[in-house]
DNA sequence: TCCTTCCAGTAAAACGTTTTTCTATTTACA
DNA sequence: TGTAAATAGAAAAACGTTTTACTGGAAGGA
């Protein structure tokens, strides 16, 4: 393996003077620049990051943390990251939380633990999905703060999915308030009277946000809302789903529509629904959210809420970049709010068209 | 940040002793190891990994390099993967050939690049899933050779999916074959007299070995094989399997049973076979192959084969671990071939269980 | 013309570790 | 007891770059 100096010693010149053709950081003779490129070409000399690093304290990696990579949303997020990563030149090591096989406790600490796993290995930026909430989380957010906005030696970082620009830290998130509206409005529009709703599990700040976006939305239109009744809990996965489902069922028996929180407890709602035997969309109609995979390939289709998953990837990883290439932590906290598109499918409307497949809008 | 010399200051030490501590290689008296743990914590010292490197030459990180991250496989994998190269103290690195929205051409030449890549950052090894067929698969196969083989500096890898160990490479794999024997067997048993195949891509190695299971089991049992009329091509997506099925069913109306090359053509048949009417299992079964986390949701539930894809990249990663501490290519490459489970569900069985819910086995 | 400024290019320092070499004891054995 | 071998620990070299400090000659101004 040839190495600057070989390069230098075939082309004539310092090892610094490969350094600054190489980094173009010093004006170098045409001439000698030729020499140079040609003495690389002729090793094939590569730089050892490694080396490189050592001295300019870049390592040129960023590093992801996500909740669950195997959840309907990461992998997308990964290859949206991974594409920008890839043209800067940079390295992405992932990290993962495993979140849903651990309890809540247990999660914030292995979160925490991967920040600084990830400090220690020297990434030269940070993405990551938090979703500590509940006890810790003050205390975690103010150690992150601190990271994100020490004087001397920030680490660049950005927040997905959640909005932390108050701890000045970048963001990229959705509008969930906005999205929710979207789909409950699709439902009253599709002439639903009595909207219930299949909330995510309440330690999750999203799924109280989704949660809130329905019952604003009622009450905003004068829709009738039983907080006890119209709105069952599940944890995210279809069994939930179904479960809930049959209970929104048993206490409203005159349901006509009904707003998932997510696609899976859609889909085990659906489930229950055709067991029973009641029409869908004709007796009611069914709303997810995410536009996960699954969601157009079950029956019926299942409408829904497409969030831009490959695209917050790429936005996230283009503003980490930013941040990085300024070196600063002087300016404000950039927060990026992603809207999403609302799917019809079969599940609202009965002459839905056919296929929606949007590859990431 | 304080460093190693701080750290031996504050304990009275050189700093080769602090480094003997820490990586414990070689003797150092009890008393001394006690005071340097004890400024370690108190510095909150910890080793700059590329420091480290420059000199040690070892990078504790990995490469991995999946198809389509967005895959039903490759979260799997990349979580298993994860979790042993957690214990292990290493960082993983993610790359994705994207090879889903590539030509083969250009697949080849990103798979390479990125193979490259990794070479070039000095990863301690790799893990990659190769879809190379065709042109110039021999050539590169040829190159792979000699990066695992090279007397002098040899990376270690291992192949994931792919039977590599004839060229040299350790390699992680599945009993397509036998699997495939399985799937037909069990369509077998259940009565099927006239059994279709829907194959993959025949430029898929994969697609090919589990498109010769099944003809072989066929001929061994003497059962009815028409390779013209029972067996129609796809190309992985639901899309596809949707068509397929079509052609089947008009090439052989009396088919009664279908084994898909995937779990998501198997779902395109079903939905063909149900906007036509056609009881499933009761006029014709379907079984798929992989169980992807869709299969259970669909109706009816998917009967498929279970392939154990966190394992996989458990059992790839501790291969590669081996490789990398035993510092060694001299031993043969060592094939693992995993053994994967039937699963029974309605799509083949009326009085199918429920839920099959094995984590991964 | 002389002195200063500028600049391309080089030599050398620096980065923070690990590893090798060396030294001063201690241990072992005759 | 005396010499050789073993060993804990320290000093110093090494890793392959980037960056800083320096050099010598050309350019520019007076």
């Amino acid at each position: 393996m040839s190495g600057i100096k070989e390069v230098a010693t075939k082309a004539g010149v310092s090892i610094a003077t490969v350094s600054n053709v190489l980094n173009k950081s010093k004006y170098v003779s045409p001439e000698l620049v030729k020499r140079v490129e040609k003495a690389v070409k002729e090793l094939n000399y590569k730089v050892d990051p490694i080396a490189s690093g050592m001295k300019s304290k870049r390592s040129k990696t960023i590093g992801v943390i996500t909740q669950d990579i195997c959840g309907v949303f990461y992998p997308y997020i990964m290859k949206g990251i991974n594409s920008i990563a890839d043209e800067k030149g940079y390295q992405v090591i992932m990290c993962d939380v495993d979140g849903s096989s651990h309890s809540s406790e247990i999660a914030l600490g292995r979160e925490r633990a991967l920040f600084h796993k990830l400090l220690a290995s020297r990434v030269d930026g940070i993405i990551f999905v938090s979703a500590i909430t509940g006890e810790g989380q003050d205390e975690y957010f103010a150690e992150l703060k601190k990271m994100a906005r020490n004087k001397n030696g920030a680490i660049p970082m950005v927040s997905l999915e959640r909005d932390l620009t108050m701890l000045g830290i970048d963001s990229v998130y959705f509008d969930s308030y906005n999205n929710v509206q979207k789909a409950v409005e699709h439902l009253a529009k599709c002439g639903c009277k009595k909207v219930g709703h299949i909330a995510g599990p309440v330690e999750l700040q999203i799924a109280n946000e989704r949660r809130k976006g329905y019952e604003d939305y009622l009450k905003l239109h004068a829709m009738e809302l039983d907080e006890e009744k119209m709105i069952a809990y599940g944890d995210y996965t279809h069994q939930s789903g179904y479960t809930a489902m049959k209970e929104l069922l048993e206490n409203v028996p005159d349901i006509d529509g009904v707003f998932c929180g997510n696609d899976q407890m859609a889909i085990g709602a659906l489930r229950y629904l055709k067991e029973k035997n009641i029409d869908i969309p004709g007796q009611i109609k069914i709303i997810g959210y995410d536009d996960a995979f699954v969601s157009s390939v079950v029956e019926p289709p299942l409408s829904t809420i497409h969030i831009q998953k490959k695209t917050a990837g790429r936005r996230a990883a283009t503003v980490l970049f930013e941040r990085i290439e300024r070196e600063g932590n002087d300016e404000m906290a950039v927060g990026i709010k992603l809207e999403s598109r609302l799917i019809v499918r079969k599940s609202t409307k009965e002459d839905a068209k056919e296929d929606w497949d949007l590859s990431d809008w």
